[in-house]
DNA sequence: ATAGTAGTCTGGAATGATTCCTAATAAAAT
DNA sequence: ATTTTATTAGGAATCATTCCAGACTACTAT
């Protein structure tokens, strides 16, 4: 997403523009595809904008992910990552380095059968595959050893 | 699964059938299908094993976990839930009553060719669609207020 | 049966990402 | 320029989960 048509869309809400929300907004455009948590924006954020704390980071973070202009991967115990891909994607993710890679899939669940068969109205999914990436497991003849979920922050 | 077969499972791995085991174990067949959390199972399962400690359900859990005997699904900021369900599923998750439903599904996501177009080795998947069960729909033509997801403790 | 020895259990303290709180600050509208 | 009101900073609070160390006990081999 472009840095602009992100401005466009917190004007539309009425949400106002402030120095601290454009440095976010500045990570997460050219640092987006790294999936970051709040503490690697708010680092990262930091430099551009001299003031800003992380308290805000979390509170801009939830504002763009309510107003749909991002979108967070909750876990457990670890840092929750951002993700600004809002296209239909699988996120792989790895289990040693954390990595989260978007991985371009359709995935065709009928939701209007879920919706006549169950009554359960989808309104956002979640779709993930754990395993190991690449880089993980080059050269290692396929044999893991620190399996540490999501260990590295980012 | 059965009881049974997963006292089985549990010596065949070395692991020790104790009495906080095995309340734990008759909440988890009785009330599987709830996708209980850890306060839950402490709770029911204290009920039969008096001598059963919150510590101790979350190690079970966790132990069960490991060995593949349950699946634990990971929240944010909530406690998390127990899936006894190893079939590949879908879960459907009411972001108003926080119920979790089972929906069986075939998801075809050709894992080798992802592996090979990305060299990402899966071992483990999480498909989870949000939105509003029948039972939080029924009779509000569909106007929800309350969002608040996940929140009811179970 | 009995004792030995890991594996388990308990209760409480510790953890840590995230949220909450309130006074201070600063966009944007008039 | 002034007013209105969203936003921010900083620190305290939250709370599910993990960690810890000492006590305990299910199993095995004697």
């Amino acid at each position: 997403m472009m840095k602009d048509s992100i401005i466009q869309k917190l004007k539309e809400r009425g949400l106002r523009i402030t120095p601290q929300r454009l440095a976010v907004i500045d990570v997460l455009v050219e640092k987006g595809h790294l999936h970051p948590g709040a503490g690697f924006i708010y680092k990262e954020a930091k430099k551009k904008s001299r003031s800003l704390s992380l308290s805000t980071t979390y509170a801009t973070i939830n504002e763009f992910s309510r107003y749909g202009i991002i979108k967070t991967l909750q876990f457990d115990r670890v840092e929750n990552r951002c993700e600004s891909n809002l296209d239909e994607h699988i996120n792989l993710i790895c289990e040693r380095c954390g990595k989260i890679i978007d991985y371009k899939a359709p995935i065709s669940l009928d939701q209007r059968g879920v919706a006549k068969k169950t009554g359960f109205i989808i309104t956002n999914s979640r779709l993930e595959y754990y395993g190991y990436c690449g880089e993980c497991t080059k050269g290692k003849g396929w044999s893991i050893s620190g399996r540490k979920p999501l260990s590295t922050p980012l």
